[in-house]
DNA sequence: TGGTTGAGTGTAAACGTTTCCAGTATGGTT
DNA sequence: AACCATACTGGAAACGTTTACACTCAACCA
């Protein structure tokens, strides 16, 4: 009953125009004591609620924020919709979410949903700005939009971010001071994705400043009989390895079930770090040294600088924001074993 | 200049009227071959694209599902998301997805907002089917809804889900034949959660099926500090305790931080099982002994549902679907040690 | 008393579509 | 030659709002 009832059935019962009605309810001007009475009244006993496309098309706004992001599977762009979602909602905004796959057509495609619906700013992570369609007709577009994730796009795209190559750099000395020289990035997509190739240089940039040869690289999949198969074709390749960086946390998580896979002990064996920071990286055994980053207030950030842009309706929206992040010590890093023989976990291994 | 372009400057440009660029371009009646080829290029020269809003008001329906789930932090959520999503987008729908946070008032507020916003179906979670307002509204309403995860509701709401007592209970069957006969269910918002209530259901209906005594109830909140104390309280109070149900994976993860941190090893001093068979308990060490429920399929389905229901226009929207659970065996649940003195993890920690 | 004010109100246009309806040709039949 | 389908087309109404504008009426002031 609810659905159904216009501002006309309203008028009807409260003996008045619309005009009227929709002063009242909108606060938008005079009425009498008399009539707003009565129009509060009718629109209550009617369960009267406004139909926003008619008010969306009449005001040319939706109070709506598209948000294109690659996947809900990897928690961390979870977080970063909590985010939007909470602060959205703060304002009185709602979201429309799209996951494009990591699929650069995908991603134009649901851009162009997204704006055939109307919405008033597009929050987005790209598979590579640098090559973005999506991103070029963002910037002909008058309307408000935002990168997450993404960082360094380049061409002055808005974005909230962390400097990725600033933080693998981090996690590069990181390594190097627990003694590690001979490591390996571990990525999927990498030819897809800036992040992971932001999060390989800062790396390689970190260990060839401290006279380490220049990290590996090995790009896999999830497929657990893949990556296990890869881990144990690098091991072999470079038996001297002692240390992997994964590209992102989730990822981190299954080399170590891979390497566990393969007899190897983590981080007596081989010490892992990840990347993004997610919740569940703390909870399991070993825990996961990671870079921290703020996810749910890069979304929250984002969406506030769209909602600032669309209520000033300033051309403020062209700022962009690069967030701190911490590196997060965890089980899964150990320092370097000194001689041929490692410590602890090791002499277990071997009773 | 995607946007502000609109039908009538279509028309303009291809020399005719709206009607005919409509008609052309809905191939919904007829036109000359010419007016066809100019309507076709004006459109593609102007980079017109329909207004959803003037489309959607015009012909009552929005193409968009609105969703209500209670946060996106648990994977279980954020899997039924994608699976509404995907096949949301296969047929040309859009999903308007909002967080209630566990918090009643919240659903309705979100109902609210998603029936402002006309969405042509509802797909949700609630906290109390029993008691929720939220679902009340919705069956006076005559838009179709369903109910995920909620599943015997009761009142014939539509649902898709599986029967959480019967999954609970073999979970108990599961722990009996292990040996355990001491148990305890661990649960975050006991009191709002009619799903943690049958999982605690199905579990007592097995335990006491087996001679064994009521499980002890332990009602417990995230944050670590507070986990840990209550773990090491429940200990004290029933020492003779074997093993952990919790009432989802992500707390069942969190339990065996919490175990660890009290000195206590999984499974080999206290064994701990999960619901929901969130990918991440497939790569933990000890991986997680859980229920693996559908979560992404359960949103297809529901997606599904709903649209048969809004193409046939027909009642089909009444129907529930129980899907079906498999319980994942995993590291952590073991056999409950047969004396006193316990096996290997044991031995190894009293060495 | 006449004028000015200002509050309260309704009419109607506009937002971008779809679609009914009434037209105008064109062609083919008787 | 008159007729009638048929194919195409445009005008206009409708969807549910907001809001500019014009109107009425009372109160107030000179």
């Amino acid at each position: 009953m609810n659905t159904k009832v216009t501002i006309k059935d309203v008028a009807v019962r409260a003996g008045c125009s619309i005009a009227t009605v929709s002063r009242v309810l909108n606060k938008s001007g005079p009425a009498s004591a008399a009539s707003r009475e009565r129009v509060i009244a009718a629109a209550g006993e009617l369960g009267f609620q406004f139909n926003e496309l008619g008010r969306s098309l009449q005001s040319q706004r939706t109070r709506t924020i598209g948000v294109i992001v690659p996947t809900l599977a990897n928690p961390v762009f979870a977080d970063a919709i909590e985010g939007i979602q909470a602060t959205a909602d703060d304002s009185g905004y709602q979201m429309l979410l799209n996951c494009a796959n990591y699929d650069p057509a995908r991603e134009e495609q649901c851009l162009s949903t997204l704006l055939g619906k109307q919405v008033d700013a597009v929050i987005l992570t790209v598979s590579d700005p640098a090559t973005s369609e999506t991103l070029a007709s963002l910037r002909g577009l008058e309307l408000p939009y935002c990168l997450i994730f993404n960082q360094n796009a380049g061409d002055g795209h808005p974005e909230v971010g962390v400097d990725n190559t600033a933080a693998a750099d981090i996690v590069g000395d990181v390594l190097v001071t627990h003694g590690h020289r001979n490591v390996a990035f571990v990525a999927v997509r990498f030819a897809t994705s800036d992040r992971s190739r932001q999060r390989y240089a800062g790396l390689c940039q970190a260990m060839t400043r401290a006279g380490c040869a220049e990290p590996q690289l090995l790009e896999v999949d999830y497929e657990p009989k893949n990556l296990e198969l890869a881990l144990a074709g690098l091991l072999a390749r470079e038996p001297q390895t002692t240390a992997l960086f994964a590209s992102n946390d989730m990822l981190a998580l299954a080399c170590i079930r891979g390497l566990r896979a393969l007899g190897k002990n983590v981080p007596d064996d081989i010490s892992v770090i990840g990347f993004d920071g997610i919740s569940i990286g703390d909870l399991v055994d070993p825990s996961l040294a990671t870079i921290v980053t703020p996810g749910r207030e890069m979304g929250r950030q984002a969406a506030e600088m769209m909602i600032t842009a669309l209520e000033t309706n300033g051309r403020a929206a062209r700022e962009s924001r690069a967030l701190s992040f911490t590196f997060r010590p965890g089980g899964s890093l150990a320092p370097r074993a000194t001689g041929t023989h490692s410590p602890a976990g090791r002499l277990l291994n071997s009773t």
